[in-house]
RNA sequence: GUCCCCAUCGUCUAGGGGCCUAGGACACCGCCCUUUCACGGCGGCGACACGGGUUCGAAUCCCGUUGGGGACGCCA
């Protein structure tokens, strides 16, 4: 393509949350930026005064930085084409318009927004195309001189050329790299506005103004935007400006089909860290939302993605939002995680259930063994507290409300085997590895003459108050051990556990 | 309504003329592993929207139909 170094661009709205397809299509971008050596430019646009503010725009960035978009360019670290924000270049886009003011590509319109709209309904009600009227270009100067005179206030309309022979061709092609060549014909378009009377410059002038001046290459986003493109290569044109690549990725759509929105349940990136997601799980699902690898592998690591990431593999189609799928990816990083990086990300809710109390190196050993016991069974982050709870409450009127505890236990054979066990556990010791578990279980099989499920699953729920859970054979060294941590949240041990248990039971 | 995009299992996709009686993943259903649950392993169910061309040969190329989506704003 070109020889120059590539440069791609995000540019949110600041109007809250980044949503999954925003972070997709940022996602995008960054893959490319980082392929090919290039640069990843943010740009706020925030031009709609209205909705944008700036604890959106910091909200925004720390979503991206949560996924680990860093940023060559834009708000908070700058640039050599600073400001990054919207907003704050209103002199370069008025200099602009004053370019096509001046060249005749463009004019003022003093038309009022109510009277357009009542224009254009009766234009479809004719059915003729709502496009602008052309009342305004075809202003007498003096009348145009007399309106400003009187201040009246104006926009800054572009125009198109829909004569054969004019010299402007307003037929657009673009050689898109998902979708390959989209045309436009040039009656297909009305005279648009660049410019709003609060001197504002609207969405599709402000793109081209601003990724002309920072440089852009390649012009990665949504396909929403597709039909945008039309416009937008028109001021490019009318400019001189050279015209950018472009790649419009398809939208994610929700279960129903239409676009992923806030009716859908959670689309916010900050929403599904919240729910315990991994970021690297979520770059992993959504671009694989899209894109595929060259060789069909479906968790991969950011930097496999860099390495292979190419529109060639991008699918021009929507794709399902798909929860379940996003569920399992995120499985698949937590149980290919460490228990400590887990236990990292558990810690301040761990200190705030009490379950640790003190940070020291025997805490920490615990909770790496017990994390590394559960963690295969969970598939979101703050599952693990779920999972490790039975460590830390062992409440015998509580597990006498579940009404599978019950039928375990409900058996006329159970107290007898449950003073077996503590009577074993009384003479033998708890057993403090998987060794002494196996002989202990040999020992209460003889001495109960139960076997299978009759034997163990009374002993599980009186150990573990569940009818589920991790190995026996290593949760109850765990949980013996557990007890005399200094420092952890108050472990019950299991003979105190089976001691309790039966004394309810028997009463 | 007009313009634009899209179209392979329920979902995400592989496929770019013969390698396709269409492969993988999620989900679902069995079986195995496991004295529980989960993980894991094995297997099953399940798709080229339809109609015309082009070709010796089409999931693959072309046209049309249908369907879905998006855009038509002083929102982005």
């Amino acid at each position: 393509m070109t020889n120059h170094p590539i440069r791609v661009r995000f540019a949110p709205s600041p109007t809250g949350h980044l949503h999954v397809g925003g972070a997709r299509t940022a996602i995008f971008n960054w893959l490319y930026a980082r392929r090919h050596g290039g640069a990843f430019v943010i740009r706020v646009e925030n031009t709609d005064q209205e909705r944008s503010t700036l604890e959106s725009e910091q909200m925004v960035l720390d979503d991206l930085r949560w996924l680990g978009l860093d940023w060559d360019e834009g708000p908070q670290i700058g640039g050599p084409h600073a400001p990054y924000r919207q907003s704050e270049r209103r002199p370069t886009y008025a200099r602009a318009a004053a370019e096509l003011l001046a060249s005749g590509h463009a004019y003022r319109c003093f038309c009022e927004e109510e009277e357009l709209e009542t224009r254009r309904k009766e234009a479809e009600a004719a059915g003729l195309p709502p496009h602008y009227d052309l009342r305004c270009f075809r202003l007498m100067p003096e009348e145009v001189e007399r309106n400003l005179k009187q201040e009246k206030p104006f926009v800054v309309r572009f125009h198109v050329p829909k004569e054969q022979d004019s010299a402007f061709d307003a037929d657009v092609t673009i050689h898109d790299l998902i979708r390959g060549e989209v045309m436009w014909k040039k009656e297909s378009l009305g005279d648009f506005i660049v410019l709003r009377s609060d001197g504002m410059p609207t969405y599709n002038f402000s793109v081209v103004v601003d990724d002309h001046d920072m440089e852009i290459t390649h012009v990665i986003r949504a396909e929403e935007h597709l039909t945008n493109t039309h416009r937008q290569v028109l001021i490019y044109r009318a400019l001189g400006w050279p015209v950018p690549e472009f790649a419009h990725v398809s939208l994610i759509l929700g279960e129903d089909r239409t676009k992923l929105s806030k009716r859908h349940g959670a689309t916010s990136v900050a929403a599904y860290a919240d729910e315990g997601f991994l970021p690297e799980a979520m770059l992993n699902y959504l671009a694989l939302l899209g894109w595929s690898t060259p060789d069909g592998l479906e968790i991969f690591s950011r930097q496999y993605a860099v390495e292979h990431f190419s529109f060639d593999r991008v699918n021009a189609a929507a794709a399902v939002f798909d929860p379940k799928k996003f569920e399992w990816v995120n499985g698949q990083y937590l149980h290919a995680a460490t228990p400590e990086s887990l236990r990292a990300l558990i810690q301040v809710r761990l200190e705030a259930l009490a379950w640790v109390e003190s940070d020291t190196p025997h805490v920490r050993d615990w909770l790496d063994q017990a994390i590394e016991l559960v963690q295969k069974s969970v598939t979101r982050v703050y599952g693990l507290l779920d999972a490790l709870e039975f460590f830390f409450r062992y409440e015998v009127h509580t597990i006498l409300e579940h009404e599978e505890n019950r039928q375990v236990l409900s058996d006329p054979e159970t107290p007898g085997l449950l003073r077996l066990l503590v009577e074993d556990l009384r003479s033998h010791g708890v057993p403090e590895d998987s060794e002494a578990y196996h002989a202990l279980a040999d020992r209460m099989k003889s001495s109960s003459g139960l076997k299978g499920k009759k034997l163990f699953m009374p002993m599980r729920v009186a150990l573990t108050g569940w009818t589920h859970g991790p190995e026996l054979h290593r949760t109850i060294p765990l949980l013996e051990r557990g007890s005399r941590v200094e420092g952890l949240g108050p472990v019950k041990p299991p003979l105190a556990r089976v001691e309790a248990l039966l004394e309810q039971i028997v009463s």
